[in-house]
DNA sequence: AGAAAAATCGCCCGAAAGTATGAATGGAAA
DNA sequence: TTTCCATTCATACTTTCGGGCGATTTTTCT
């Protein structure tokens, strides 16, 4: 795995679609000397080269520029409650060492979110999930996910 | 909805894009005809097409797909009875037609217990816990115990 | 650049939860 | 008395959870 100078990955990927892109030309090439098509129907050609290459050009951007997905739980309240509104304890969390992403799957747990349905709203897999709340079962030092929900609202990790 | 609003714009921009390439294409054309040079360097020809296409679909991408940074906003609603912080809702048990054995076993439900652990404390069979939680579900409309807890206690059927 | 933490995903497997269906019992109401 | 219903239990089956691995990738910090 280690040869000299390690790669980064997104310069890996780089290589990748350049030598992909070095062999479709490599192709083109080919085809250019072995089908006389194309000398008298060169535009189609280049036209069919741009459309290729522009799509290639697209799922390339696409795929190197990954859109940064930030997921926010806001609480929305539709109470009039005048009484004590209960503070989320942020103290209480990093105490616990619970995460970011932890705190997003417990509260849609607390929602009574399946981790299948966590997992479509978050736009992770389902085993991802599943390591999530793996982690905070551990961390909260409880056994299933009802007790994660119960202590959490207990000790305001959540609403 | 979101995306309902910026469809006309989306439009005009994806026709802006197609009428640059085709004029693209165009002045390709052009230079074909006027210029000897691509007759017998046809391949750095479509290596410069394949180029300027693979940019231009990037530009295109890059363009087109501009949320970078998604916020998405979950919002979970909080009902709370303007009356007296904790009173449980009996007329809202009645209604729900939830009987004496099924609120015991909602209550230790909150409380994180399992099935398993409801029946030891009640003093009756995995299979009664089973039964009671299935109709549970059934009155209050949900598909797990989460999904009861949560709104048991929004309802104020349990403390 | 390199280490550490966080986030992601996969597989396997057993335990727990939940569904469907049927049935016995005993108390209360018609 | 008969009917209704809450309660109890059972069996069989499907689905979901959760633990226990390991792994890669991304982000963050130094």
């Amino acid at each position: 795995m280690k040869f000299g100078v390690q790669l980064s990955t997104k310069r890996k990927e780089i290589l990748l679609y350049c030598i992909s892109m070095a062999s479709l030309l490599f192709l083109l090439k080919w085809l250019e000397a072995h089908f006389i098509v194309f000398n008298y129907r060169l535009d189609f050609f280049i036209g069919a080269i741009a459309i290729l290459f522009t799509v290639l050009g697209i799922w390339l951007a696409l795929k190197l520029v990954k859109p940064k997905v930030e997921t926010r739980i806001i609480e929305k309240e539709v109470y009039i409650d005048n009484s004590a509104q209960t503070e989320i304890n942020q103290q209480e969390i990093a105490k616990l060492g619970i995460s970011r992403r932890e705190l997003d799957v417990l509260n849609l747990m607390s929602a009574g979110l399946s981790n299948e349905e966590i997992a479509g709203k978050l736009f992770i897999s389902l085993n991802t999930v599943k390591t999530h709340s793996s982690n905070i079962f551990l961390k909260l030092d409880v056994k299933r996910r009802t007790q994660a929900v119960e202590k959490a609202k207990r000790l305001n990790l959540i609403r």
